[in-house]
DNA sequence: ACACCGCATTGAAAATATTCAATAGTGGTT
DNA sequence: AACCACTATTGAATATTTTCAATGCGGTGT
């Protein structure tokens, strides 16, 4: 067990009707007694950097609303190539593409320390039926994970590497609630750009020597928005 | 009028029930009840290659069920360049993305000829209300799209051009019904992969002369799709 | 048949990215 | 503080891709 650890578990969905950032989950919206329905426990995890959530393949019992950190779905080619096909930051849903039953098409694997809500599908299911709320907070969140997908080509697989990495780069920043945001390792960007480790350093690199980028403690870093959205939008 | 025509238009749902390809549509499951709900006409419509469905930026009123050929959806970067982000085929449906009404975030086109029905949002939003067979099939549709979305991530814009034109054959030829396939525009294949018009133009240029391409008439090829899987997976 | 237009192909030079290998940081551990 | 493991950076040689320009090819309309 070196790389999980269930810091805090907790049972029921008592708290759920308390919780700091249900405005973002997707349990936003329900009622009172939609949460009386729930009598599955929904349990909150502490992941540290690197930790599989699901693999590639598996059948997933549960899906995970994402509470703080960064978590990236990894996809690998038969050819043994790599590729980060999207990043799940706070109130995204993990393991959406999986409610049906399908095998994952992707690994997640968490990328700073992450905490999330492990819910069992079963409560998804009977809710379902029951209250069209959740229908809608299921739409949006398909929709918004297409719309991340389609991004991601357009905005990070699309021009040279010295663009890419600038525009990953202001997206993470867009994605942090913060005005510093977590600074994946190079191998990592590289994997989300579809290019070298080595290009995304020199580029990473090049940022930091005009001043553009500055790193921080902690994987954390800073970006001169206004200049990189300039050169790059 | 130049790109667009409808070429036979008829109203309300009556042959939606006896649709030759209702097994692959959103309408699949639905019953002689949920048919009879429907108000507003659905049309039947076709469009020449190279048409406009919808542009970035649209309110779309309308979803479009594909019935043949091919859409492609095009997303603009500010700084003017464009990337294919998404192929629909038969069955597909586009528009799906706007359906609660938020802007199209990207524009379809059609690549070849195409035949679609057209179906009013409000005939979708009042179906939605009642019957829980149209939510799955919504559903479905998502997944396939979000899917869809990610692995054109890994596998046509990851690795060097010759592998990406090579997976973009070998994905045409999977959606296609036929043996044979649409062949796109040099430049369209481009625009899928993330190269230049030129690139695509040499990679696919030297498939033919290794014989694992052969075009066909009327924009369609035919691919060795055993020796290209053998050599790219 | 002819010219014409748009798309595809090709080649050579220039730009960009990868590879491989060495060096420098960095954080954590003893 | 010294050490270790891991990641980042950098440089030089190589490979790939883009760019730019020329040429070929196929269908359309006259």
């Amino acid at each position: 067990m070196k790389n999980r650890t269930i810091e805090n578990a907790w049972r029921g969905a008592e708290r759920c009707k308390n919780c700091a950032i249900r405005h973002l989950v997707l349990f936003a919206d329900l009622t009172h007694d939609d949460f009386d329905r729930i009598h599955h426990p929904i349990d909150d995890i502490e992941f540290k950097p690197g930790s599989r959530i699901y693999l590639q393949g598996d059948q997933m019992p549960f899906v995970y609303t994402v509470r703080s950190g960064l978590i990236k779905l990894v996809q690998h080619l038969p050819n043994g190539d790599r590729r980060i096909v999207r990043i799940l930051s706070q109130g995204d849903l993990a393991g959406l593409e999986n409610l049906d039953g399908q095998p994952a098409s992707h690994e997640a694997v968490t990328m700073d320390h992450v905490r999330v809500c492990r819910i069992p599908r079963s409560i998804i299911e009977s809710l379902k039926r029951d209250t069209p709320r959740l229908h809608d907070a299921l739409l949006q969140r398909w929709q918004k994970a297409l719309s991340g997908a389609e991004n991601w080509i357009t905005r990070l697989s699309t021009g040279n590497a010295k663009s890419r990495v600038a525009r990953l780069l202001l997206l993470l920043d867009e994605n942090s609630e913060d005005d510093s945001f977590f600074l994946p390792t190079r191998e990592d960007m590289g994997a989300m750009l579809g290019i070298t480790t080595e290009s995304a350093s020199k580029m990473t690199a090049e940022f930091r020597r005009n001043g553009l980028l500055r790193p921080l403690e902690n994987h954390r870093a800073w970006i001169d928005v206004r200049e990189l959205r300039n050169q790059f939008d």
